[in-house]
RNA sequence: GCGGACGUGGUGGAACUGGUAGACACACAGGACUUAAAAUCCUGAGGGGGGCAACCCCCGUGCGGGUUCGACUCCCGCCGUCCGCACCA
């Protein structure tokens, strides 16, 4: 007899060993079974694990442990995403070394994970920061340059003019820098790019072909890419008005057919001809320097205040004779985008349109929407961009929009300005080069030198790895890669000359974008092992935060197509299937001064929340996803310490879909903890009161036998539908519900010592175990043990429903009088039609509900519903 | 600003391809066990109304329309919440 309550953190520990003892989870190639390689994304090694890594790696851990019990090979390893800003935060904070710091953090959320009982083949384990890694990495790096993938480009950044560095997004706050608080200067700087455009059509085209993707990221992606089909515009320059050079501007716009409705022009600070401008023009320049003072962030500049500055620049329209449009700098257009420039249509884009007001330019509706009056329609505060008939447009009116953009450009075509066609149709992406140089130290150096002589020269792949030197300092501001006093200096591989290292570091989305294919062969001494990644690749399951949903993703698919282009996969695509977990948020606690409190640090007493040492009130703030900064935060630790690594796993899988953000709360972890106390004490009275292991199934069963039996095979077929399709709360569900309803019936059997009813009950304790596996798989293995098994539930194959137990002889469906259901029928699951409209009309509630009125028909969906229409 | 999603009892959520809305749980209430409490076990329940009662009626999936014999599910228009936006990972 077993103890009265299951010693979780305990006994957990006792079955990792005993898995690690078998090495249950080392995947090799040489195999016979399918191979499965289940991927979730690996964690920035930020000090701990937090509850969002415990739910993304319980839901890869149940696919591993149900997929390896299907009789599939097994691929699931882990590892570091390892280079990265905060490193070099804590190294300038508090002095530690990054890779001191990495590896520390490594060690701890290692042994944390290692806690939570995840079937991981930890000898693949590998760290982005590496010198093994990067080294590959920059061999890749060599190939893709000489594949013609690599390119260097003239990028904008964010630039702390106090702290002499440059700045990610997120740390401009307010147009400031974080540390220093100097206000942000954009600085254009040559940077490496990967030309992730030339595979634009390729990466937009292929999404239809992940049909095991949300569509909701394919949609992201496809939007992110952003083709968009469009001509481009030439506006010749009204002489006298634009500097020498300049006698057309060009534009690129989708919507030729408003051309009617143009009101001006506007053109990106960064324009070639706002620079020319500028440098003979003091007002125009001080324009540009201050849309210069902001963050170089896409969603910053969106929201700015539109402003313009004139520049007195004058263009010709190019379909209305004699018509002039003036030319504008406009603090919303991007260089990066089309031309540079657009043309303004106010009545049909909103930003045109505020422009328009706040610049008093005029607004001509040239769209009439369907059902409008063209003598009485007009704009007001927003702009219409939807269909409609084209109007004040001469040679467009009438015309539908599609027609009216086909009839512009091929008018634009048919003319000429300045010896070339006044309009060019093109495909224009929004997509733009990855641009992957850093000047940080913590990351991958990138494997080129600068020769005043030869120019800028690869490092040849026998010198490699660049290794990133130990002895640097953050005392001063800016890349200690460049400040070093000697690494960076180095002999010119072409002339042998004094030469220059490139300082510039990679980009960690390109570390994170081809390590799913170093885990085929982690320790090969080239980047891929050819026989290896032909074996795993593609990942068959791909697990992670939605955050991902466009650039890591999105870079990773490019990163596949160019190892391919190189010879290192046969792929394009890295990730057949696709899946992002919502988030885990907590409740927010403050004090009375409006200090962010931990939950741990607040409780209940007479139902209100309270301090718990000082008994003083608590402010309950918004359930909020889990962040340091709001100290909604609850350690993996101290829950797997308190309940056990089954506890947390169950609760990350249960209620709460798992595309779905997720809200810990205390209560739901102690639901959980008892209803895995339960199964342990049921499964006890089963082992004790059951038959014995082995007994055959007895001839006939009893009604009372047979119910639990077909519960037991239902909850098995129940819970192999939902994790096949990933619904990890339904999985859930489906395993809860037996149990509990099944109490009485194994009470009940043990009373009567019937073999039926004993059989029954160990049936059904032994499939619990075996289902629950996935989920909570030491639990399984102790009532696997408990049942009296040989060998650990984690070897056992899947077990299958028997499926004369899944189906019921008789179905019981609703009958509904015009459409509300009054009554419900129990009959035979194959009657026929007339027997159930017969059976139907009998019924004493649907005969009330219709009330003698003539029954005009009756609607049967045979085992589902009745609908009798009066 | 642009793009994407989500919205069902007190709470998390279930509902297959349009077919009994609220499965399964949490919290709650009542009961059993206990000297008592905890734990455990049993029972109840969307809201409103009627009936001694078995039961019956009305309303109900963010809001307003529509399609359909039938809508949480499909369509149109709103409202609200959340996420991403290229140097955080």
């Amino acid at each position: 007899m077993a103890a009265d309550r299951y010693d979780a953190p305990t006994r957990e520990k006792h079955w990792q060993q005993a898995w690690e003892l078998k090495s249950l989870f080392e995947a090799s190639e040489d195999d016979q079974r399918p191979k499965y390689y289940v991927l979730e994304m690996f964690p920035y090694p930020s000090g701990r694990i937090h509850m969002g890594h415990v739910r993304n790696y319980t839901m890869g851990d149940v696919v591993a442990r149900y997929m390896r019990a299907r009789g599939h090979n097994v691929l699931h390893p882990m590892g570091w995403d390892a280079f990265g800003l905060p490193a070099e935060n804590a190294a300038i904070e508090r002095g530690v070394h990054p890779a001191k710091w990495t590896y520390d953090n490594i060690a701890t959320m290692r042994g944390q994970l290692k806690s939570m009982g995840l079937s991981l083949d930890w000898s693949r384990e590998l760290a982005t920061c590496d010198v093994e890694y990067y080294h590959q990495q920059q061999k890749l790096f060599l190939d893709m340059l000489a594949a013609g993938l690599v390119d260097r480009k003239t990028r904008k950044v964010n630039w702390d003019p106090v702290d002499k560095t440059v700045l990610a997004n997120e740390q401009v706050i307010d147009g400031r820098g974080w540390r220093s608080g100097a206000l942000v200067e954009q600085r254009e700087q040559p940077e490496w790019v990967f030309k992730i455009t030339d595979y634009a059509e390729d990466l937009l085209d292929a999404l239809q072909d992940l049909d095991r993707w949300p569509e909701k990221v394919r949609l992201m992606q496809a939007n992110w890419i952003g083709r968009s089909e469009g001509l481009i515009v030439r506006f010749e320059t009204i002489e006298g008005t634009a500097p020498e050079d300049f006698a057309t501007i060009e534009v690129f716009t989708t919507r030729p057919d408003t051309l009617f409705g143009a009101a001006f022009l506007a053109i990106a600070p960064d324009h070639k001809l706002a620079r020319a401008i500028a440098s003979t023009d003091r007002d125009s320049q001080a324009f540009i320097d201050e849309c210069h003072h902001h963050g170089t962030s896409a969603a910053e500049l969106e929201t700015l205040e539109k402003k313009g500055f004139d520049t007195g620049v004058r263009v010709a329209h190019p379909v209305i004779e004699g018509a002039e449009l003036p030319v504008y700098i406009a603090n919303f257009i991007l260089m990066e985008y089309g031309t540079g420039a657009i043309f303004g249509c106010p009545a049909h884009d909103q930003r045109d349109l505020e422009f328009a007001r706040a610049y008093d330019r005029p607004v001509t509706p040239v769209v009439l929407p369907p059902g409008e009056d063209p003598s009485t329609f007009e704009i007001g505060e927003e702009a219409y961009t939807g269909d409609g008939v084209m109007i004040n447009s001469d040679f467009l009116d009438g015309l539908a929009m599609a027609d009216a953009k086909i009839a512009m450009a091929d008018r634009l075509a048919a003319r000429t300005s300045d010896g070339a066609p006044q309009g060019v149709r093109k495909t224009e992406f929004r997509l733009r080069d990855w641009g992957i140089s850093r000047q940080r130290y913590w990351g991958c150096p990138i494997p080129m030198i600068h020769c005043e002589t030869c120019g800028i020269v690869p490092v040849p792949a026998d010198d490699l790895p660049v290794k990133l030197p130990d002895d640097v300092s953050f005392d001063v501001p800016g890349n200690p890669l460049d400040h070093h006093p000697t690494w960076k200096t180095v002999a010119c591989p072409n002339c042998g000359g004094i030469a220059r290292r490139e300082t510039d570091t990679m980009d960690t989305f390109v570390d994170s974008s081809w390590y799913f294919a170093r885990f085929c062969s982690p320790r090969a001494s080239v980047p891929t092992d050819t026989n290896a990644v032909g074996y795993w690749l593609p990942i068959d399951q791909y697990i992670g935060g939605v955050e991902h949903a466009i650039l890591h993703l999105l870079y990773s698919r490019f990163f596949t197509r160019a190892m391919h282009k190189t010879g290192h996969v046969t792929i394009d695509e890295p990730f057949r299937g696709l899946f992002t977990q919502g988030m885990v948020t907590h409740e927010t606690y403050k004090d009375a001064d409006g200090k962010w409190l931990l939950p741990e640090e607040v409780t209940l007493r007479d139902g209100k929340a309270v301090q718990v040492k000082t008994g003083a009130p608590v402010t309950v703030g918004a359930v909020e996803s889990m962040s340091k900064s709001k100290k909604n935060v609850v350690d993996p630790d101290n829950i797997i310490g308190a309940y056990g690594a089954d506890t947390a796993r169950w609760f990350m899988l249960s209620d709460t879909p798992p595309e779905r953000d997720i809200e810990w709360t205390a209560g739901g972890v102690e639901g959980a903890h008892r209803f895995l106390q339960r199964v342990w004490r049921l499964v006890g009275e089963a082992a004790d009161k059951g038959a014995a292991p082995g007994t055959p199934a007895p001839v006939e069963s009893g009604t009372e036998a047979e119910a639990l039996r077909r519960a037991a095979h239902k909850a098995v077929a129940g819970v192999t539908g939902a994790i096949e399709k990933l619904r990890f709360n339904t999985a859930v569900a489906r395993s809860t519900s037996w149990p509990t309803r099944s109490r009485l019936r194994c009470r009940a059997s043990a009373k009567q010592s019937e073999d039926d009813l004993k059989f029954a009950m160990r049936e059904a304790a032994q499939l619990l175990a075996r289902i629950a596996a996935p989920m909570v798989p030491h639990l399984a293995e102790e009532c696997w043990a408990l049942l009296g098994n040989e060998g650990l539930v984690a070897e056992q194959p899947w077990p299958e429903a028997d499926s004369a137990l899944l189906t019921e002889d008789t179905v019981t469906i609703a009958v509904q009088v015009n459409g509300k259901r009054r009554d419900e029928l129990t009959i035979a699951r194959d009657a026929s039609k007339e027997d159930i409209e017969a059976a139907a009309l009998g019924l004493e509630n649907v005969t009330r509900a219709i009330g003698g009125r003539k029954i005009k028909k009756v609607v049967i969906v045979p085992q589902r519903i009745v609908n009798v229409v009066a």
